[in-house]
DNA sequence: AGCATAGGCTAACGCCGTTAGCCTCGCAAG
DNA sequence: CTTGCGAGGCTAACGGCGTTAGCCTATGCT
């Protein structure tokens, strides 16, 4: 039974135009390239002012987190209707993590300052591995190695002409 | 057939210190608390003496990082000896990775700066999962299981009270 | 009309990696 | 014995980082 999405820390207006201008240079230029002074000069404001709207750096971060998890999320759940839930998931995993490999790196790669997330929405965006497989030692280990192959993807750390799609469907049989 | 270790990018004797002093930097407070004056203050010296030795953070980030890389894979060729390899170079691998679990994220973390480090480490590293699975799409895929693994462990993303043991001896039935 | 609040601003602090330029010591060559 | 030179320190400084203090202005409510 997949429960409803948790909510959101909420955002003024203001704050979610921040979120928004955040969550595309993050896209455009990687994790690293999220400072306050590039953010603040895409709004055409100064730094400073960035924290009219988040207490810190950190905020702004776990608001930018929650985005990506609770989309990640909906994605994953969508993908239980479909035929073969695991190779779904899998599938939808992969799509959704290297359709935005910057945010994906910056959601799940790193110590997670938990604390800050809305709560529960950790946990509802990875249920659908447990849906999927109907165990939870099953589901975890099945997380592992989609997050292990993303981010390696991700990272470039696959030999080059590697045949990754192989790989995938090796995993996927193995866990089936 | 196992060849032998590529050889490491040579230090002289100065720079071997420097790098023990970071990467005890590095396994006692973390990735993050590896700047130029600290490690600089570790020696004795100022920050810009560092550069007498390497020409900036990321070579010597690039020396520790060749150093994990050959520890590692000292520790899984050598699991390749033990009965049941696939479960060997598993136990192993965790347990390298845990033990030092800075230095684990800093070697396998992140977008990976190949040409600084000796030509064929990295591969060689990784070789055991291949030695001990016979086939490249096995491999890569238990090797991204495993890293998945070890590196949502160490960012303490699993959920509390998780039975990771149990989590293991799935993943390795899933690959046998 | 008066005033609080939202949301900007500048100046500045301490940290970061890094560079320029200087000095001093030990050793090797003439 | 002296001279020169490289190794390996040093200080001062630059620009960028997150962040804080303190100020100002406009909007809208009482």
């Amino acid at each position: 039974m997949s429960r409803e999405r948790p909510a959101l820390t909420p955002l003024t207006p203001r704050a979610t135009d921040i979120v928004s201008a955040a969550r595309a240079l993050v896209e455009d230029e990687g994790r690293e390239a999220l400072t306050m002074r590039v953010l603040a000069g895409r709004l055409g404001i100064r730094a400073p002012s960035l924290y009219k709207h988040f207490p810190d750096k950190a905020a702004l971060e776990a608001a930018l987190i929650e985005r990506s998890l609770a989309e990640l999320g909906e994605v994953l759940h969508a993908a239980l209707a479909e035929p073969e839930p695991v190779a779904a998931v899998l599938r939808r995993y992969r799509e959704s993590a290297v359709a935005s490999p910057n945010m994906y790196r910056l959601a799940t790669a790193g110590p997670l300052a938990r604390e800050r997330l809305a709560p529960g929405l950790e946990d509802w965006s990875g249920e659908p591995f447990f849906l999927a497989t109907g165990d939870p030692y099953r589901a975890q280990a099945l997380w592992s190695f989609a997050h292990g192959m993303v981010i390696l993807e991700i990272d470039g750390r696959f030999p080059g002409g590697s045949d990754l799609d192989r790989t995938w469907a090796e995993g996927a049989r193995a866990f089936s």
